[in-house]
DNA sequence: AGCTGGGCTGAAAGCGTTTTCCCACGACCC
DNA sequence: GGGTCGTGGGAAAACGCTTTCAGCCCAGCT
């Protein structure tokens, strides 16, 4: 075994990678058989040259040059993902979701936090579109409008061959999974028309989201039918976050004080409406209101009292997301819906006797 | 302007991408000058070629193949992160610091989940290092031991010129970021001491994690010189979760039910603590009992009683990370840290007086 | 014995960039 | 007016790999 490659492994500030032409010529062999031995080609080499090979590489500890492998084969071992942001707990959850899958290819995920902003997402896609990547899973929640850039980039990427798909988004010509929003209202409505509930608040989020347009309009609809009031004053709007809700359901009990049971269009408002009515109300969830959220969070089990919420199964939509990706493209873009479930826990009883 | 690119943008299943070889034709020039112009090499180019190329480029939707630049110039625009898992919300909020730097500088990140397996974290170097990232940041928290591999695998990525910051690492050979978890636990025992308590429980993670031993370490060394009593037996173990730190909890006050204060050593069990008190033993917080956690994760804030916790900045540790990660390499590996620093909120209070 | 064919190996082309090197062209100076 | 320099453009090499293609060797057959 020569010797010139011990030296280059002693001590300098910086060595160069090692490329498999010194694999090769440690081995003895050509470049040709190296590569066939340690690329996994369907070409057969002789035992002893195999070991020889893959001895060389272990002791060299030597490891492919993805870019280079990547220029000849053009295609990478890349996939990118979109999400809001990466301390939200949906975006987490898909995030995972998605990594799992990604694990069992051997893929690596480049991950990048868009903010809402459809700007940022064309940046990042078209970044993603000079990398090769394989796919990128589009998960950032979709707002209306602002997306023509961006559809522009996206089907510049599937023209080169990427495959693209999108989560809650519309209007991109792609395969689009999106959540059952509307079921998962009518859902709430059921439950609480069934526990006896007459009438009821809605605490809601930004109305420019699809995700919130659908969860009201599925609750609102099945109210309707069930006879479960739902008046148009009695749904006020913040933030998505707790502190909206929290604002949010003081204003509602301002207005209507009767109210028995509350519906927040997210998680983290529902957090905010337990909130106001234990510390700024002094009602008891159950007893005196109930209270159901929207999206099963990890914490959602964890409160005081746990919340009833609409389950959405983020971290299969990731999994499934990237398993599509990965899957032939069709013909044409899909439509594809994953289900949504309440989740009955105790936040949620049949209403004070006292209120009807 | 030739019209043989106009027809490769009209209908076919899949178009290759679009390459700087045609864009130059379609501008008219040569490759080195369509690259000089997109590049934003120091060469000048005349006015009216630059314009040309512009168009042209634009015209395309051309962007560079990021692999074959990587392979010429034998870097990337790739970093690679390590976490324990991103749907932990330190792991994100890390993250998520690191991604803004990341952002300024056009990296894309590449993030992976190590659940604590170390094997996983070596592999997952190993492949960051055959895409040739330019840096990793390793957060996935550090365990004691088993870690030679990793080490290994790290030495590799270094000498091929690549720089590694490990976040609460320890025994790697490269620059190591570290909260000072001690002054933090010392920082517990101080405010409980200033409050009037004298004695205090722990609920207490694993302890093979460093973080766990270093912040029951700087509590317990304070505590006894300032004369707060911290017995051995009042110190109970239990996963790191919330449903842990409750049922420690339950275990702890079984044990002593005069205790007046407990540290939960992790924010998710000091959650847990808190449900333990309020539900399972009827103890008001903080008139009966003082909470504090560690961590100060996102919901510390928004519970009841807002939690009084160590609070450790993930975000700025990400940032930092990520900038120490692409300055200069050191002489030497270097062992920096990041202040801790006590958050009083709702949750801790002097001691009822019927107690002492 | 001479040929054929199968099984392996190695030389070389090519992937899409950047960058070096060389050349042409004016401007400038003596 | 002829050499010298500076400026800007193009040809070609190089990056590290995969893969095609040609070549070698030996077994097997006629």
């Amino acid at each position: 075994m020569p010797s010139d490659v011990n030296r280059r492994s002693t001590r300098s500030r910086v060595t160069s990678a090692v490329t498999l032409q010194q694999v090769a010529r440690d081995a003895g062999v050509s470049l040709a058989t190296a590569s066939r031995v340690l690329s996994g080609s369907d070409r057969n080499v002789k035992q002893e040259l195999q070991d020889r090979v893959l001895e060389a590489a272990a002791r060299l500890r030597y490891v492919s040059n993805a870019p280079a492998r990547a220029l000849v084969q053009s295609t990478t071992s890349l996939v990118g993902l979109v999400v809001h942001d990466v301390r939200d707990p949906y975006s987490a959850a898909v995030t995972s979701g998605l990594m799992e899958v990604a694990r069992d290819h051997k893929l690596l995920v480049m991950v990048g936090p868009a903010y809402h902003d459809p700007a940022l997402q064309t940046e990042y896609v078209a970044r993603l579109r000079a990398q090769r990547a394989r796919a990128i899973v589009l998960a950032g929640s979709g707002f209306t409008g602002g997306t023509t850039e961006l559809a522009r980039e996206v089907e510049a990427f599937t023209a080169q061959g990427g495959r693209v798909i999108a989560v809650s988004h519309e209007g991109l010509p792609v395969d689009t999974l999106t959540p059952r929003y509307r079921d998962g209202g009518r859902a709430v409505a059921r439950h609480l028309a069934s526990l006896g509930h007459t009438e009821a608040g809605v605490v809601c989020g930004p109305t420019g989201l699809v995700a919130v347009q659908e969860r009201l309009r599925g609750f609102v609809e099945a109210a309707a039918e069930l006879g479960l009031t739902v008046l148009d004053k009695h749904c006020v709007e913040a933030e998505c976050t707790r502190d909206g809700g929290r604002a949010a359901t003081i204003r509602l009990f301002r207005r209507a004080p009767e109210l028995s049971a509350v519906f927040a269009l997210d998680d983290a408002m529902a957090l905010g409406v337990l909130a106001a009515l234990r510390d700024d109300l002094g009602r008891m969830v159950p007893d005196d209101v109930s209270v159901i959220g929207y999206g099963d969070f990890p914490l959602a089990e964890d409160v005081t009292p746990s919340l009833t919420t609409v389950h959405l199964p983020l971290e299969e939509i990731g999994r499934r997301a990237l398993s599509l990706a990965l899957g032939d493209a069709p013909a044409s873009p899909r439509q594809l819906t994953v289900p949504t479930r309440l989740v009955v826990r105790a936040s949620t009883a049949a209403p004070h006797p006292h209120g009807s």
